[in-house]
Order: C-alpha cells, then structure tokens, then sequence
DNA sequence: CGGATGATTGAGAAGTCTCAACCGTGGTGG
DNA sequence: CCACCACGGTTGAGACTTCTCAATCATCCG
C-alpha cells in the first residue's frame, strides 16, 4: 500500500550517550519500548509483524531530572516522547508563570503521538518526577502509521482516549469541588498505575509533590495540602512518602463520582492481559 | 478492544433512506457535507477521488430543537453527528444533574469522529440551539479511513485538534478566573465563526444562552451574567440578542492571552482557502 | 552545617456561589 | 386578541470555598 524505502525497520538502537553499561541500557530500553507496545495493545490489536515493528523503533534514551522541563510551549520537536519510568505532564502555561497540567504520563505512555500528524504545539512537557524517557524521531512513527495501516488506526485511537480523558479532566476543574477533584484524579491514576503494572489501585507510588497535584486540578498547593488533610480525616485516602493508599476503593470511588469509561480500557485486568501477549 | 469487522473496499453509498423531497435534501445535506470536508481541509490536504469520497458519505438529516440531548452520556450510536447548522455540544455530566461542556461544534464539525475507533463514549452530545444535523453511519467513516488512508490520516488530525482545544480548556477553566474565561472562550468562538465563515471575529452570532456559558467555563449563571456586564463597561465585548461584538481584537486577546496556535490552523484565511478549493 | 525543596499552619481577603426575587419577551391556548 | 406561561436575563444580599501572604517545620543533600 505505501512504500517508503527510507525507513529500515529493525535499526538497532543509537550508540550509548555515556550513561550506564550498555547490556543495561538496550534491556532497559527494550523493556520501555515493550511497555508502551502492552499500552497499545490494551486498546487495539496488532499482528505479530506489527509489535515487532513497533519494537524495533529507533530511539534514544536520555534522563531528566524532577521539575524540569522536556520540552517548553511552543518549541518545535522532531522527536515524541516515551516515559520509561518517571511521571512526566503536559502543561498549559499562563503568563504569570502559573501552570496548568493537562495530562500526566507514566512508565510506557508517548507522550507525544499526536505530533506525527501535527507537528507543532502550544503546551510544554515537563518532569514531575526524575524521569528516564525514550525519544522517538516522528519519522519513524509516521513511517510506522503509513506502513501499517492498523498501527495508524492504533495510534488515532490512543489519540482519542487522549481526548476523552482531557473531556473528563474539563469537567473535572470545572465543575467539582475540591475534595472531589483531588478524589477524582486519584482514581485515575489508581487505575491507569494499575494496568501499567505498577502498583494496586488501593496502593501505589505517587510520583509527584502536592504542588504539582495543585497544578493538575486546578487548585492552590495550601489549599491542596488543606484538602488533602481532609480526605485522610474522612478515611478516603492518604497520600504520604508518595505513597498512595485508599482503605475503600468503593468509597472513594463513590465520593468523586468516577467511572472509568471515560479511559477506555478494557474489561480483563493488565496483569492477565500482558501475560497473554508475551 | 476495539475490532472492526473486514472491510468492504470502494463500497458505493447505499440506497436513500427515503427522508424528504429528495432534490431539496440533496443540495442542503451537499452544502453541510462540504463544509465538513472544507474544515478537514484546513489542516489536510486531499486528493480529489478522496474529496469526492467524503461528499458522497450517505448520511440522513435530522433536526433538533434547542436544548433537547442528541446523545445521552453512556448512550451507544451507530451514528457520528455532522452539524449542518446551529452549535452542538459535547458535556460530562455531575450526578446532582450539573453539566460541563467540554467542546462545542459549529456548522461544518463533525461532534463524533472519534466514535470511528472507538465505539463508545462517557459523554453527552446537546443542542444549544435548534440545530440541524446530518446523521452519519460509523460504518462509512470507517470504510472511508480505511480505503483511503490520507483520510485516515486527515481524521487523525481532527482527532488531535480536538484534544488540543480539550486541553487549552483544562488550562482556562483550571487557571483563570471568571473575566479572562470568559474572554478566552469567545476569542476562540470568534477565530472559529471566522474560519467557518458565518462572521467576523469582531462580529459574530453567539447561538447560545448565558446558562450555556457558563456551563462551558465552569461558572454559575448569575456570575457569567455579571462577569458579561463587567466585561461590556470595559468595553472588551458586548454580547447582546445573540450578537457578539468586539471593539478592538488586539484588546481582547491580551485580556485573554490568548494565542491560537492550539485551534492548529494554517496561517491563511478560511475565505481564501475555500475558494481555492471549489 | 547551610541551603533547597516540600509540607504545614494561621488569618484575612477575594472570588464565586446560592437563593430568591423580578423583569422582559415570545409563544400558546382559550 | 388577550392572558398566561416558560424561558432567559438581571439584581441583591449573604454564605462559603478557595486564595494570598507569610511564617514555620521537616527532610534531604552536598
């Protein structure tokens, strides 16, 4: 269907930027690579060629530390972003320097897909946490999504549940107090630490400060430490060490009127779905 | 996961549904149609065949009055909605019956392109005005990005720009207060009226009641009323019987700080632009 | 030990909400 | 043709949530 002789697929990985012994770094990387494929193939399914294609993608490993930013709005990339570990946000920045996050991003999201089809943007990405990312030129991602059709489908889908969950986080700001708002954002990242294998949704690492967390909601870090008090008084949860720990999913659930539809995942757990693909 | 059944290559439109006179049906649903594919057509490029393909989508017109819900959250269509007049949106719905609007679709958008990989929704579709829609079976969006992978590229794009307009409504609704909403919301109706040619950013119709506003920037009523007033006296804009009217651009962007790259449109007008391509 | 970062607390200010009433207009039924 | 009703816009007053500012504390790290 497409022929794009300049891409040669299984390219093996850059030379080393002079961080950690090789055999780590191309096991790490791999593992990376094959996290965000199991992401992929929670939502769409791909044939073997696919998933190969898909691992076989040229990147380049690199790190960034706690509150700095990946990429500052407005600046134009020629690389997407892959989170190997760390949790990394899209923010929307005002003039007075505060910050709006948009979306958060964990161990096996790309943060960056939609830049294959529209190259530029006006948010920025920055570091919650300190991160190891995997950046991906867009060409081999355009290549990817021009090859292979169902990959492209693939990619547009993720688009989508990138959408879906913004429309969620409008309403979220905007129409929910706080103790709501803070409640909701819990549980989706309960959930979302949970298909990536990183934790229970009653108990996961929690990778950002509570100014962050303000940021995410839209909220004030004095009020959200307030807010957060409030919630471990009541027994909704409790946020401490960055550890997360929900006594009643049930009832936290309950509290911030979540229903996970809007992540579109779905049905079987990540555990018994990454066991079936590998 | 979401698979899609095989595909029927080249499938020609089916037979007409048996709505309306068919000679006057035909033109309006044409002009709606063209619209939609001028839209896409701001930020994709497509080929002739492909244009001829979008037009010839088979769809059914329908109608609906102000304030009646299109799609009830949760609900399952077969069907993306195009609208052909009057102003959709798309909103989250609180338990206590309070709504957030998170996007809103003009003459020309398509409100359910997503549905196209991803068959259900947690959202609602409403009409903020009477409407007239152009009902769009699932089946032949997916049939045409599938058959012509630029248009699934295109519809890619749309699904970006989508996102990208979700995600500078997180930023205004979660960082800025009631004057600079407001404002930042009809910089954004007034580019986009603008592209769709149905008036000028300084002069616009506003099909839509204060009670809508507000639920689209996460305000009350009564405070959008007076946030309406306070912005009239300091001659920003005045909105009155549905007219938007705006004294100096320039005055009213920097109030808003607003910056219409994430809207990801091309640097010239819609006008110029759709006479180059009809 | 000094410095940086993040969490916590207090007190007053500001922005927004709630409730409740009232007005104007357009449509509708008698 | 009028009376009435529904809806959208407007106003006032008080309550409540959240913000701001400023200080203190805890922890980690060089």
């Amino acid at each position: 269907m497409f022929s794009h002789p300049s891409v040669v697929l299984g390219r093996v990985p850059f030379e080393d930027r002079g961080f950690g012994r090789k055999r780590r770094m191309v096991s790490k990387q791999h593992s990376a690579l094959s996290h965000f494929l199991a992401r992929v193939l929670l939502r769409s399914s791909l044939s073997e060629e696919e998933r190969e294609a898909i691992l076989a993608l040229r990147h380049q490993p690199s790190k960034v530390r706690s509150n700095h930013d990946i990429i500052t709005p407005g600046e134009h990339t020629e690389e997407a972003t892959l989170v190997a570990h760390g949790v990394v946000a899209r923010f929307d920045g005002m003039r007075d320097g505060a910050r709006q996050i948009t979306s958060f991003y964990i161990e096996g999201d790309m943060c960056d897909l939609h830049s294959v089809v529209v190259p530029f943007t006006g948010w920025g990405l920055t570091a919650l946490s300190d991160c190891g990312l995997l950046r991906v030129p867009h060409s081999e991602l355009r290549d990817l999504a021009e090859n292979f059709p169902a990959i492209g489908l693939a990619f547009w889908r993720e688009a989508v549940v990138d959408a879906s969950i913004l429309a969620k986080w409008v309403g979220n700001v905007g129409r929910r107090n706080a103790r709501k708002r803070v409640a909701h954002i819990i549980c989706e990242a309960g959930i979302r630490m949970e298909m990536a294998g990183l934790g229970t949704r009653e108990r996961f690492r929690f990778e950002m400060t509570q100014s962050h967390l303000a940021d995410a909601v839209g909220l004030t870090p004095v009020h959200i430490n307030r807010t957060l008090q409030d919630l471990r008084r009541s027994n909704f949860f409790s946020l401490g060490a960055k550890i997360v720990s929900v006594p009643s999913w049930e009832r936290l659930t309950e509290l911030a009127e979540f229903d996970p539809t809007y992540l579109l995942l779905p049905k079987q757990s990540a555990k018994a779905r990454r066991s079936a693909i590998s």
